[in-house]
DNA sequence: CGTGTCATTTTGTGATCACAAAATTCACCA
DNA sequence: TGGTGAATTTTGTGATCACAAAATGACACG
């Protein structure tokens, strides 16, 4: 068995200390490796995940993996179960719902304090993302749309320098993003609309209402009418 | 060194396995402890917590300590220094006023979705609870206040069966709790008024405007007013 | 009296170990 | 052939260790 799940980038145990060996260096590139395992999709809702098996494929010890698994159970991006097993959890309706709800209520509120914030040079960035996007839903790359939407969102969000409500959604980005991929896997991407270009022009316009409308457009767009499809496949 | 900060309820080193000794009860019982700690005002803000010191307090070893302050780091209510050290996070006026607007967001519409979740014997319970919160007030018990007045709020929201709000809203309490002990610690109790009260009669007569209002009252009454003396004082 | 330096102690981090519980495999029997 | 039991492997947990970085304190010097 030289490969593993290969949910991760797995660098083939390249243990160049070349990069940063501050204090905590190797849990955060855990940490970092991990979450985004988890917003790109590449982690099964219901999967089990071991500590030995993600220590092993990060070429690191087990020690980093459990304080990061922790971490990421306490943001409920995984759950820990009664046996100790650490799995993805599952999506249920309920929970799909809350966490649509939860982003409605907390992510248009965060954009319309970013929009101040948020210089030409953002702008650029955001159209310049959103570029890419476009590209993704073409080709379908899943993937790839899934990290980009994320960096477009969180570009925007970062802007407010937030420090309290940023953290929140981080969360709940966490929650949804593994279900959305097994969906996106399901029916594609080519059902994906694209609602950031009014996000970019109310920024352009420093429009905050239209700010919000587009955030909320592109939430319920991308999660509302295709998240219906766990109604009826389970 | 016999005693240590003790910011822990430190049983003498009470290792009683009759209670559950299931997976991971050890890290359990460390993180009801450090938490409870939080939520009651035993950690002073800006103070460093060693995992070492908690891990002697406790009579437990480092190992699950350091996985629960990874947890409540991920929570934001601990912080991890670039040095690595770990301490309870300093209030800055900004974080006071994003964690406050949080509060208002989230906290009035759980409440809500929990009003027709809560039963006649949910109101006895709260009605128990008020009133010791009102001794708490009078005979100026700032812990206990703390521990109460938590155990009133969240027994609303817990009715609601949340598994997405509720966590983010645990948050957000164990961030300010900290800073406001310090608070209660100066003005003491007795500006303290009780909003509580306009609740119960809201969730008996099945009243969501009232309910909301009166969350809405208690936590700008609660937070508000006397938060604006770190304005001041600092 | 203040200040910089050096030795000592404390602390976090990553690794490894021992153990128990759980999951898995597999042989054996009805 | 199908299921049931034990044997084996996997896995999480708590403890301990070694090491480096950081904090602390002592002490000498200006």
């Amino acid at each position: 068995m030289s490969d593993r799940h290969s949910a991760l980038t797995s660098p083939p145990a390249n243990d160049r200390k070349g990069a940063t060996s501050s204090r905590g260096a190797t849990r955060e590139q855990v940490d970092a490796a991990i979450r985004s395992g988890l917003l790109t999709g590449r982690f099964i809702p219901g999967k089990a995940v071991t500590i030995r098996g993600l220590a092993t494929d990060l070429g690191v010890s087990p020690m980093p993996v459990r304080e990061v698994l922790q971490r990421l159970a306490a943001e409920n991006a995984l759950e820990v179960k009664s046996n100790g097993r650490v799995q993805v959890p599952d999506m249920t309706p309920d929970r799909f719902d809350e966490v649509l709800k939860a982003r409605l209520l907390l992510e248009p509120e965060l954009a319309e304090r970013s929009l101040e914030k948020l210089s030409k040079r953002d702008v650029k960035m955001l159209t310049t993302i959103d570029d890419e996007i476009d590209q993704c839903i073409i080709s379908g790359d899943a993937e790839a749309y899934m990290r980009l939407n994320h960096a477009f969102h969180f570009h925007v969000y970062r802007a407010s320098g937030s420090k309290v409500l940023l953290p929140l959604i981080d969360s709940l980005w966490l929650q949804f993003a593994p279900f959305m991929r097994t969906v996106y896997g399901r029916v594609g991407t080519a059902i994906l609309v694209d609602q950031h270009k009014e996000a970019i022009r109310a920024i352009e316009q420093r429009d905050r209402d239209a700010l919000r409308d587009a955030i909320v457009g592109d939430i319920t767009d991308g999660m509302g009418l295709i998240g219906k499809e766990i109604l009826e496949t389970t």
